[in-house]
DNA sequence: ACAAACGTTTGTCCTGGCCAAAGTGAAAGC
DNA sequence: GCTTTCACTTTGGCCAGGACAAACGTTTGT
């Protein structure tokens, strides 16, 4: 890489330039790690970069759009040599088709509730990109709902529901963004107001390196806080051998770890079972959170969070399992 | 790699065994990518792992401890070859060193203000290990100061102090995260309690690709509401990409952005200029944050925020340097 | 004292190969 | 018919060693 490959973006600003990505950048913005987009060029022909004066790969657009895409769909299940050569609307169509079925693991008869109209206004107002409208009208939610029921019915089908209006284009990933962060707010605002001193358990909240998502874990922490639990959040990215360390300092008996699908399944099983051969074994690990991986294996030693509204329940199970 | 590494962890769990890292997990726990690692191995001998069976490096852990150090001095400007091969204790002494003298940029004769009473309490807190005593005694001196003088007194000088008891020893990183999270809970909840509408200039803020840490964030956008800003929080690890459309569709004036030392010389220089690139020129740009690669280079078309101080003065000269 | 030219240091990218682990499908056993 | 077993294929992480631009330092010339 040398300073031409930025020079060259620099013509004609404004102007959808033939903007082309260094191998760095797609691994950034793709996930993909070099090896691997070398590899593929290798045995599929595709990506299929140019190259500068020196020898370099450079990516156009399109091609790293193709491969966002194609990352998510094998994070889900599907395999590489049976989908990089699909042209881009089969990959979408793929792609909406995951949204829709959910790998049917747990039949929800009674969880079909009828989503609240709150959760329709708040899609229209991101659609509308009227941000400030959107925080009012979460806080109002909250408000009338109470804590519990505001993330149960309004927070927790929101991301999905925001994320399949990105999948469709409807909306923008930065207003997915924002949106994200603005429920953030709202929950955590709510939380600090929770100064009840907590009991048993000790939760400790985290997510492991490479989970940058941390909506779920406010979202657990504001159910457990509710059920007077005395929760710790160790924010999202931990080291792993930092929560090891922090549960074994803060005498912890439950570890909960949320996961997203931005992380690809070897990432979650390793850290997991990293996680798991690490701590003592009277410590639980809560998982939660919609990867895939997570309902694809189970592990041993690791429970399974299967939604917000398994967590009152598990707790409640735990309570009753420990003489204290 | 294989499951041996995995299963010799296993011999002994509790006991601390000589538990030995892949290479794949030093370049998470340390930031160094896997090619620096192996260059630095042929170059400078050091770091110095063993093999398994099948050739994979295989890390101990204090080499791994060195390498962070390492990391964090050649962020402060240190040149590899020149400390690869000191001692710890060497190593660890000009860590501190830079913490102790910031590099004399600014004199700062009337910053000087004496410390908080509360700042201290607060890393007694910590030290301590009471979370929940701590939040409260956040959650109090913010409503006994008000806002702005307890971010600008409180929030600010505190995250320095952590990281600096952290290099002493005196406090665990996990303990360091534990205090940063709930100062950003204590803060964003104080933020949304502010529902004014917002008025010019429209300020997006985030921070770029690798960079973790949103505190900073928070930090300016509490200061840049009080003074009627309309703030919109895109969340840390922005895509570069989506924090220009964003710019675009939601007609910013600013971009705000934050950088810690957690993130090298290169990724904040290449991530800024590509934003400047990328962005119309009317559009501002303003750098805060304590990463040292900030003052070491001066981007023209970035404005540099030297500390949560400046944000004000800086917000009323563009307040009257455009004439809306 | 300052600038230009030259040598050194440093990290990223390249090629091409190896191999464990996960997935796949057909044959064999119940 | 249904599961289990086993060989085969796919996939991605890791390795070695080489090349080279950019950053950094040092020396030389004015």
């Amino acid at each position: 890489m040398n300073v031409q490959d930025k020079a060259c973006q620099m013509t004609d600003p404004g102007v959808v330039e033939a903007a082309r990505l260094t191998i760095a950048a797609v691994e950034r913005d793709t996930g993909l790690t070099k090896d691997t987009l070398r590899v593929w060029e290798r045995r599929y022909g595709f990506p299929n970069p140019s190259r500068n004066a020196f020898g370099d790969r450079l990516y156009p657009i399109d091609q790293v759009d193709k491969l966002r895409v194609l990352r998510r769909l094998i994070d889900a299940g599907h395999r590489p040599g049976k989908v990089v050569h699909l042209p881009m609307p089969a990959l979408m169509m793929l792609g909406l088709q995951e949204h829709r079925a959910p790998p049917a693991t747990s039949a929800q008869p009674l969880a079909a509730a009828p989503p609240a109209a709150q959760v329709g206004q708040c899609l229209a107002l991101i659609r509308s990109r009227q941000p400030e409208a959107l925080r009012r009208l979460l806080v109002q939610s909250l408000l009338r709902l109470g804590l519990e029921r505001f993330v149960l019915d309004i927070v927790a089908p929101l991301p999905g529901l925001i994320e399949e209006a990105r999948l469709r284009g409807e909306i923008d990933s930065f207003d997915e963004r924002l949106s994200i962060e603005s429920l953030q707010t709202v929950i955590c605002s709510a939380l600090a107001t929770i100064s009840s001193p907590g009991v048993a358990p000790t939760v400790i909240l985290t997510t492991v390196p490479g989970e940058g998502q941390g909506l779920g874990l406010l979202l657990a922490e504001s159910l457990l806080c509710l059920q007077g639990c005395r929760c710790l959040s160790l924010g999202v990215q931990t080291p792993l051998w930092d929560t090891v360390l922090a549960a074994r300092a803060h005498h912890a008996d439950v570890i909960v770890l949320s996961f997203s699908h931005a992380l690809n399944a070897t990432q979650v099983i390793d850290s997991l079972t990293e996680l798991r051969q690490k701590l003592p074994a009277a410590t639980r690990i809560w998982a939660g959170g919609d990867s895939p991986a997570l309902r694809r294996y189970r592990l041993q030693g690791v429970e399974l969070l299967d939604g917000p509204h398994e967590i009152a329940a598990h707790l409640a199970r735990w309570r009753l399992t420990t003489s204290t």
